[in-house]
DNA sequence: GCAAGGTC
């Protein structure tokens, strides 16, 4: 019986094929790039001892596209969104691989990553499969579920496979299948019109890094929340509030010290009503001391650590783009230094190793003497969990030492340490300190004030990237005793602008709306940079994102049009996808309904835009002129 | 020349 084993990526089939054969396999080169077959031998309990050839693909290996009639240019951009589609194959070498590996399977297993773009990509591999070998039908076409590389959990992935989600894949399908027609169309539509102008062409250079206007059912939410952020720091409008607060003073060993209290109520916008109660307080020359608290308080350690996390981490504390946070992630992944660095998952599997990992780091002059404390001393800590786990990789972890000296540069240093650091705090017990409240009564106010004491830093002392640190401390301050109130006073602020977006806060917006996946955020932020949508300025020393002209008169253009039931530039359409995806995995709906639907809608949008092209055209103008003159 | 999703 001969098994063929197909894994997403190299780095799997390498790692699986050492697990099940017990680190004996014969390897053979392939014509793909980084793809290599194993030869082994493995004993399947349902079907004895199998000749098994494990390999991989490099993700996805075919493409869809619209037939050549179709191309730019030879037919009307809406004709995409209903035109005919091809499938084609994108990775000739890796599709030759496995047909010819196939050729004598009597069986395929599939072990692509448990998550939907996996169960595609195992689809895309029994089509490659059956073009040599047609016995292989949904009979001996087996799926491995597995969500991470620990010994017996692969043992017992072999042993119990099931079958390839066929719901999933159509799911997959359906979501390509939208993304090209509406890209498509969109794009053609965006570049032919404003190539078309003649105002659109000159002032646009300064902007234009492509000459093309792309539309993407990520690109745009994207684009538009930067463009959201822009607006409200423009149009912001500072109020006036007022508030009282309160100074109490101390004499403790001889030494004056002021206590600042704050009012429960916070601030109000009416002053005359501010000004009635700070009346009422000021007849009162003392006040009352009504409550002393001290309780334990705790700083909790990290989660495990997510690709959103670290990218948004690396840009708060590296000042590195997400971009580049991922590439070096990437490389530190391919040396073997790290595991696999797109992932959503933010709790640790249970049989995994953990005083592993922390004992090959021990050898590290800076850290080292802290994985001995965690392994020796009795502070190792079992990991928080977090609620997300994306069923196909574990949490960013260190898998390997690596001296950062041997690292070729500073981001990859950086990168490498940061994740050793985390999941160092991960494995430790969070801070400790005692919160010290105290309630001041002033007339019929009440005011607190608070003192942080940091007892044990705990991961603090292995995590620099986060601070909590002890406040002055708070005299002692006796319940129901009177103090005589110093300096009370009624005070005006007033409300500040929000900041513009940063890269941090745009992952985290994008996360949280579905725009993009773990893989992919950091590509659409690229990607409307590179359009010329928007542009990276810092100032104060953070990098601010900030739209361009172009990326301005994009946003507002299709704002203006008033779409029915659907806006172009806001991430509901994409989350509303989602969940239609999700329908069809669970079989609620099919694919051909939900094409249906969303096709309707973005239909009707296109042809409103594509009347309008003036609306959109004018917007571009308006926004050139109001920067010419403002 | 168009998308977004995998992965190197």
């Amino acid at each position: 019986m001969k098994i063929l084993c197909v894994a997403e990526k190299p780095s799997i089939s390498k790692a699986v094929a050492k697990i099940l054969s017990g680190e004996s396999t014969r390897t053979r080169k392939t014509r793909a790039k980084y793809i290599m077959n194993y030869d082994f031998k493995f004993n399947f309990p349902q079907y004895g001892l199998c000749d098994v050839t494990m390999t991989s693909v490099v993700g996805h290996i075919t493409n869809i596209d619209f037939p050549p009639e179709y191309s730019w240019g030879k037919c009307p951009p809406g004709r995409l969104l209903e035109a005919p589609t091809l499938e084609v194959v994108s990775q000739q070498d890796v599709f030759k691989n496995i047909a010819n590996e196939a050729r004598t399977a009597n069986i395929l297993m599939i072990w692509t990553d448990c998550d939907r773009e996996g169960e595609f990509i195992g689809w895309e591999i029994l089509q490659a499969a059956r073009s040599t070998n047609t016995n292989l039908t949904s009979e001996n076409v087996l799926r491995s579920q597995f969500s991470h590389l620990e010994r017996n959990h692969i043992l017992h992935a072999a042993k119990n496979p099931i079958s390839l989600d066929l719901n999933a894949v159509k799911a997959v399908s359906c979501r390509m299948e939208l993304d090209l027609r509406v890209g498509a169309s969109f794009t053609r539509l965006l570049t032919d019109l404003f190539r078309k102008s003649s105002v659109a062409n000159t002032s646009m250079d300064k902007d234009k890094k492509s000459n093309v206007i792309s539309y993407g059912t990520c690109q745009f939410p994207t684009l538009g929340f930067i463009v959201d952020r822009y607006l409200r720091v423009k149009s912001f409008i500072s109020e006036k509030f007022w508030y009282i607060s309160v100074d109490i003073k101390m004499e403790n060993d001889g030494e004056v010290q002021l206590v600042p209290f704050t009012w429960t109520r916070g601030h109000f916008f009416d002053r005359l009503f501010v000004t009635l109660i700070y009346q009422d307080c000021i007849a009162n020359p003392f006040g009352k001391i009504t409550k002393v608290i001290r309780k334990p308080t705790s700083n909790w350690r990290p989660l495990p650590l997510t690709t959103v996390e670290l990218q948004k981490d690396c840009a708060r504390i590296f000042k590195m783009s997400a971009k580049d946070a991922l590439d070096a992630a990437e490389k530190l992944y391919n040396k073997g230094f790290i595991s696999y660095p797109r992932t959503e998952t933010d709790q640790f599997p249970q049989a995994m190793d953990l005083k592993e990992l922390i004992g090959k780091q021990s050898q590290d002059t800076r850290w080292g003497s802290y994985c001995s404390e965690l392994l020796h001393e009795d502070k190792y800590r079992t990991p928080r969990g977090g609620k997300n786990d994306d069923k196909a990789h574990p949490p960013i972890h260190p898998v390997n030492y690596v001296n950062l000296s041997a690292l070729d540069n500073d981001k990859l240093k950086k990168v490498y340490e940061y994740v050793v650091r985390r999941f160092l705090a991960c494995c430790s017990d969070d801070a400790k300190g005692e919160l010290n409240t105290v309630t001041l009564q002033w007339g019929k106010e009440e005011f607190t004030a608070t003192g942080l004491a940091v007892i044990a830093k705990n991961y603090l002392n292995i995590y620099p990237y986060k601070k909590w640190e002890s406040s002055k401390q708070l005299p002692n301050f006796i319940e129901g005793e009177s103090r005589s109130i110093t300096g009370g006073k009624m005070k005006e602020g007033k409300t500040s602008p929000p900041n513009h977006m940063t890269e941090p806060e745009l992952i985290g917006l994008m996360d949280a709306n579905g725009i993009g996946t773990d893989a992919t955020i950091a590509e659409h932020i690229f990607k409307i940079t590179n359009r010329g949508y928007v542009v990276k300025t810092k100032q104060r020393g953070t990098e601010y994102i900030l739209p361009s002209e172009l990326g301005m008169g994009l946003i507002q253009g299709f704002d203006r049009i008033e779409f029915e039931n659907i806006s172009l530039s806001k991430p509901f359409l994409r989350k509303r996808l989602e969940n239609s995806l999700q329908e069809i995995v669970d079989g609620r709906t099919t694919k051909e309904q939900v094409l249906r639907e969303v096709i309707q809608l973005y239909r009707q949008a296109f042809v409103q835009s594509a009347q309008k092209g003036n609306i959109l055209l004018q917007a571009y103008k308006d926004i050139i002129d109001s920067n010419n003159n403002p």
